[in-house]
DNA sequence: CGTTTCATTGAGTGCGATCAAGCCGTGTGG
DNA sequence: CCACACGGCTTGATCGCACTCAATGAAACG
């Protein structure tokens, strides 16, 4: 009993839900079935009630990655975008209740002008978080990089951009060492994918080619 | 010009807000400065004006994981636990407005009592991926199987639990082969922190020696 | 111009992937 | 009841990508 006195944050299981139940129709599952599929339009949301969950997101060349298992009380499916990036698949059979996207996002934007953003930010980031999962467990060092260079470019202009980061960080982002980050740079601008003036200054040579290697 | 067809959801810069500016405090960040610490609490919300920002989880030996890079428009700092996970530096001199939290979290559970389990759900999930970046980008093939043992005993019940998902699927959440995944099972093992009967049921029998080396 | 810090490049190693058998629980038909 | 097949899991042997260690190069700064 020792061991208790001190609490530790850990030992909570921090997903059984401690919120009442979503309100909306409850749907039985059968283990195996899929409750949304990769590309399917957002407009629903999920909490499961009993049973098991996984969420995955499978590339075009046939590379998995499971986003999370989901049990009873985890509300699940919430995604920013309009089209899903993961698909759900009941593990066991399972009750789930389903409600409506539109009755929360709805509610969320002609009440709270101010709570409207917030959300939005914080499903942007689990979005964001999501992708960047993808990244680290199924992707090699080029891939990384290559994704990192276009991700960066497609948000600070066009063509031409400018690093704000060391390579360490960029190492410590990409799951890397700086001399894989280092090596995989020269070996793209080496294949003529894009172009540094410096080391901190690069252009984009092969937009196209560049998000092929880095798509996955 | 053809090629501009085709729309592509990722050419859109998707985070650079497309919402109004937080209400709150303006505050200049010399470059290299940190804006939050690991473990400092959660009160205060953030968006960049100008500059860049990095946030980054570092473990206590060392190991470091950048969560992601922040660039004007962001609101970040969005954390569902008391004390924060990550910690926030400025890349390049910045300009930032800072909310209080309870500005955004009172409005939201009073207003719309739906509104609040679905963003705290969120802001769990985001938590989550977060949990699982450090994961993926920096724990070794036995750290990653270590902590999923243990997460997954945490959720379904003490000592004893039930594998709703395959070695395929674990493999993928995990970032690994099924036969790794496989292999560090055994290993765990042998070395007496686990016990399975069968493939599927398993039992901790070392809580604390399997949580040190799940941590990192 | 020297010093310091950050980035690149090279050589060798090791962890986890790949390829390839076996193993085991389960179901099915003789 | 046993023979067999099938899928999921484990174990072994080998390979290769990314890490480690080490040296060099290139900016930034005093």
């Amino acid at each position: 009993m020792s061991a208790s006195i001190i609490s530790i944050d850990r030992d909570i299981p921090r997903r059984s839900s401690d919120c009442q139940t979503l309100p909306g129709a409850r749907r039985r599952i059968a283990a195996g079935k899929e409750i949304y599929a990769q590309d399917d339009s957002t407009t629903e949301v999920y909490q499961l009630v009993s049973g098991a969950v996984r969420t995955t997101h499978l590339t075009g060349d046939g590379r998995r990655q499971v986003g999370a298992f989901h049990y009873p009380g985890d509300i699940f499916g919430l995604e920013y975008a309009d089209a899903r990036r993961f698909s759900a698949e009941a593990l066991t059979d399972c009750e789930i209740v389903v409600a409506a996207r539109s009755s929360l996002q709805g509610l969320d934007d002609s009440v709270a002008t101010l709570n409207g953003p917030v959300w939005t930010a914080t499903l942007r980031q689990l979005e964001y978080a999501q992708d960047h999962l993808m990244l680290l467990g199924r992707k090699t060092a080029c891939e990384k990089v290559a994704a990192f260079l276009v991700d960066l470019a497609g948000r600070l202009g066009g063509e031409t951009a400018e690093l704000p980061m060391s390579r360490q960080d960029i190492a410590d982002y990409l799951g890397l060492t700086i001399e894989t980050v280092s090596r995989m740079v020269s070996h793209l601008q080496a294949k003529g994918f894009v172009e540094f003036l410096g080391s901190r200054r690069f252009r984009l040579r092969n937009h196209e080619g560049l998000r092929r290697l880095a798509a996955a």
